[in-house]
DNA sequence: TTAAAATTTTAGATTAGTCTAAAAAATATT
DNA sequence: AATATTTTTTAGACTAATCTAAAATTTTAA
């Protein structure tokens, strides 16, 4: 059984890892958790013992297959309670990511595969993300992010990081939601903000929030 | 900001206050939180220091209004969650408290009570245990245990205490639930057992069972 | 390719919560 | 009332997670 931190650090690598083709870097890690280098290097000795992640000195870590299907639990969680926060209990989506922080860590398998009968077995949460099944398997769909994409092409959001509140109300404003879809017309060279069409409407985002949102594009 | 640990001792010192005449011992504490005298020790300096116990060396503590109200902020965050697990995901009454139990430490405030207006403003939990409102004042309804009643009395089940699933399982399977009628027929002098009527069927129960039985009586 | 800079790890300390063993105080018993 | 017993507290140690400061290693750059 792992500890409310260790459950925090061991999802704070997956999310990191990406494609898992590079280490996560020991900053990169301690900016993520809001800690020190040090203390990062600690828990990644404890998380390595218990075999969910592969440690090199001086080199990162990678995420194992367990760690994997481990963080994938977690992620069910956290995705479950926000499309219950959101779809039941009225939350917006930009409201829900710090409590379901809070929720992810609730022990209890018979909760979560209840929960997820009450909403209906739900595929994917409020922001778009995919939900992990009871085994941690993840249907996959490559998510390319609006800073990606060249003009001209067309996608659908499906997915937009929600770590911050303040980004998550803005692009409510703008209609940015999941599901919706979106053009590019152009990219400024010297300054990477796009403008895009969303329901018709023209609009400029700054490259920095084009990083997150995630789009569903065909090939 | 109370921590997890803190949360849970403050908790068990309310249950143990009862009327809140006697002082909480040390070790009655030690026994309920299942640990060792000497953390209970250290643990009430903290809880007195923040003034949520009255703490005298060798006597005992008594708990502040300050903390009875941060208790009862707690239990009614218990008291929602039970009433969630049972109403809305079919869990069994006797299933609900340990999840529960990690449910009550969740922060935040908007949370519990959007959740208070899905149940629909309960006013009791599937235990028929009162939940107190969002500034922890409770509708005092005075609560007799079974074998506290002499033959001949009778009375509504109101509540029945969660702690141990397998009493709640025995509880459920002779039909002693929250809202049910009940009548002391006789008690045995040598062991204290009760005779009693629920829904026109004549049970006996032990003293042990019948002192976690607790009812409404018309006086 | 060697020195400088950046990154990572180790060493040692800190805090929260716990423990055991011993000391202190209160209660019970003769 | 003096002693024995029980209860409670203190002292000192342990673990998990964190930190700072210093040492080790890798990367960058001159």
């Amino acid at each position: 059984m792992l500890s409310f931190t260790e459950e925090n650090y061991l999802k704070a690598i997956y999310h990191l890892a990406e494609g898992g083709a590079k280490p996560v870097l020991t900053n990169e890690l301690a900016e993520a958790m809001q800690t020190k280098a040090a203390s990062v290097t600690d828990m990644i000795k404890k998380l390595s013992a218990k075999e969910l992640i592969n440690y090199e000195r001086y080199y990162g870590v990678k995420i194992t297959s367990r760690g994997k299907t481990q963080a994938l639990q977690i992620i069910r969680k956290h995705r479950l309670w926000e499309t219950f926060l959101v779809e039941k209990l009225g939350f917006t989506w930009d409201e829900v990511h710090e409590v379901a922080e809070q929720l992810e860590h609730i022990q209890s398998s018979r909760l979560i595969d209840k929960l997820d009968e009450y909403l209906g077995f739900p595929k994917t949460d409020p922001h778009g993300d995919p939900i992990p099944d009871q085994h941690g398997k993840l249907k996959s769909m490559p998510q390319v992010a609006l800073d990606q994409l060249k003009p001209g092409s067309k996608g659908i959001i499906c997915s937009v990081k929600d770590s911050d509140p303040e980004l998550l109300k803005y692009l409510d404003k703008i209609g940015a939601k999941p599901g919706k879809k979106i053009e590019v017309v152009n990219r400024e060279a010297y300054d990477e903000s796009v403008e895009i069409i969303i329901e018709k409407k023209k609009l400029f985002v700054s490259k920095e929030v084009s990083k997150n949102i995630l789009l569903l594009v065909k090939l």
